[in-house]
DNA sequence: CGGGTATATATCCTACTTGACATATGTCAA
DNA sequence: TTGACATATGTCAAGTAGGATATATACCCG
């Protein structure tokens, strides 16, 4: 039941700023947060650098283009499972998927 | 909505063997089978190592015996993100996790 | 044999994630 | 300005992952 208040505490406002110190996270959750903000990050990228849209993306993913601008905001709602079917989706490997969940971030 | 003929797909029957060839997966649902399969036997490896049972990293986890024993057997049923907190709750670091995730497993 | 512990499997109900949609903002060009 | 395109944000119904619980199987030791 210590999930639950996780869940609430990113719900409230993490996005800004060197996430772990601000709000008193504990190291596991600080590095779930930072986890989720470095694939956002290099899914944009990936993205961008792919000259795909986010429709496109969303098409190839099989969602939507309002859920794909929440993945790249790093939106709580998203998890890291749809992110990490993102990375693939813009043609990510396994390894290029863990190089970037380990990728510095703050 | 091609996630839910995978989903189907997943829920089939993969434990078994080299997932890739064996059903008809595309080169991004293997990867993902593969991912889930890393990461489960790396869960499994650290909770023993630790000399923690099941239940004790269920409750660490704020989770249940039964969804621990479901994340070390594979169970189609867990997601990426459960898998990657349980490691982090058995002490494995963002970039133990990264290194879990890329691991060879077939 | 019986009790204790560890893990696997099944079922239920809730809470969460998700896709879809609507809409807002922003940019560029005609 | 107007229209087309890209992205951000909010909401919501529906499906699913999650926790709780019960039970099954297996092992070890007294």
């Amino acid at each position: 039941m210590d999930a639950k208040k996780r869940k609430r505490l990113e719900a409230a406002g993490w996005a800004v700023g060197d996430t772990a110190a601000f709000l008193k996270l504990t190291p596991q959750e600080a590095a779930l947060v930072e986890m989720r903000l470095a694939l956002s990050r290099s899914l944009r990228e990936r993205r961008l650098a792919a000259g795909l849209t986010q429709t496109a993306l969303a098409k190839a993913l099989g969602s939507s283009q309002s859920r794909v601008a929440k993945l790249e905001g790093g939106d709580p709602s998203v998890s890291l499972e749809l992110l990490i079917r993102a990375l693939l989706s813009v043609g990510a490997s396994r390894k290029d998927v863990a190089h970037a969940l380990a990728r510095r971030v703050a």
